[in-house]
DNA sequence: ACCTGAACACCGTTCAAGT
DNA sequence: ACCTGAACACCGTTCAAGT
């Protein structure tokens, strides 16, 4: 809870990564723009000379945490490429607490991460198909990975808090790997056969 | 802006009523106890009779939404049943402003709403597959549903604020038959063969 | 360029008390 | 059972001013 940084003057990258660290200890409800202030050691009106509001921060923020696990170089077979996209940003997200949460709301107000649905539509357009096909099967793979690991953060903290899961721990992948297999399945059903 | 209800004292119902109302006239953000309690014409404190904290009023809100539209009865066609379940939902969502996303926060809390999922896994259950990945099938199809509206009424209000959409208007309706395609289709290739 | 100090217009929630 | 009145501990954001 003590000052995370001492230098008296900070960068706009110094404000992200303060956040980002605030971010993973008290999760999304508590990362205030006063509270990221007191984490800086620096008035909150201090943070407007970096962001014109919260919104931009928050971008800002989702923007770090998508762009934290590049995509592999491109495999011979598409249905892996999409896989290991699809892996890569469940990575990402679940590297800092509540990530799909700010994610979400960041791609939902159209301002930033949008390295997350461009990285999946890539590895989807290796299996040929046409523009909308590629952009239609990107965003359905991209809610459901938002959904799925806004639910599987959501059910950590909640063990956290209580009672620990009874065993099964890591579901979360498998059942992770269900949809996306689905989604795939569903894709393969429809490659251009030319 | 003014009081929506008249009467002196309010019922349970009454409350969750006039938060419908007051979601659909500003949306999400600006449903606050203070407004809602103003659009009652009575004291915020006194909405903590009805409800023990925000959380379970919105609860109690995203359960109307979805118990709007029952499920109709099951075909004989399990993909049909999972089609129009899935539809069912989108039309629940979309029949009050922030639908989706009211409904998201909530079921990701774990409150309520549940009968969404319940009934999106009755329809993929006739097709015969074991429970687990009924379960899981379910819960793509939900992820999917939930990300797909909350875009969709995200760009309706964009589009309301500003520049009208450039002539496909409707295409929400397609890209959602599309994603529900794709994963009936994954799933379709698991259909037990006894 | 980066920050302070002070203010504005809000929040959700609690609690004693009233009818 | 349902509500008032008043308070508590917060929010995001603005703005003049300082260095």
């Amino acid at each position: 809870m003590a000052d995370i940084e001492n230098a008296r003057r900070h960068s706009r990258q110094d404000v992200v990564r303060t956040a980002l660290i605030l971010l993973d200890g008290v999760g999304l409800p508590d990362l205030t723009m006063r509270r990221l202030a007191a984490a800086l050691d620096v008035q909150p009106s201090a943070l407007y000379h970096h962001f014109p509001n919260k919104q931009a921060l928050l971008a800002a923020v989702s923007d770090r945490i998508v762009a934290a696990r590049p995509p592999g170089a491109a495999s011979g077979d598409w249905t892996v490429d999409v896989r290991a996209a699809a892996a890569a940003l469940r990575d990402a997200l679940l590297a800092y607490r509540d990530g799909a949460e700010v994610v979400t709301s960041t791609l939902s107000m159209g301002l930033g991460a949008d390295a997350a649905p461009r990285r999946l539509a890539h590895a989807v357009a290796r299996g040929g198909f046409d523009e909308e096909t590629t952009r239609r099967a990107a965003t359905a793979l991209l809610h459901f990975v938002l959904g799925h690991v806004s639910h599987e953060q959501q059910r950590m903290q909640f063990d956290s808090l209580g009672v620990v899961a009874d065993g099964v721990t890591d579901d979360g992948a498998q059942e992770f790997a269900f949809g996306v297999e689905l989604l795939v399945a569903g894709l393969r059903a429809r490659v251009p056969t030319r």
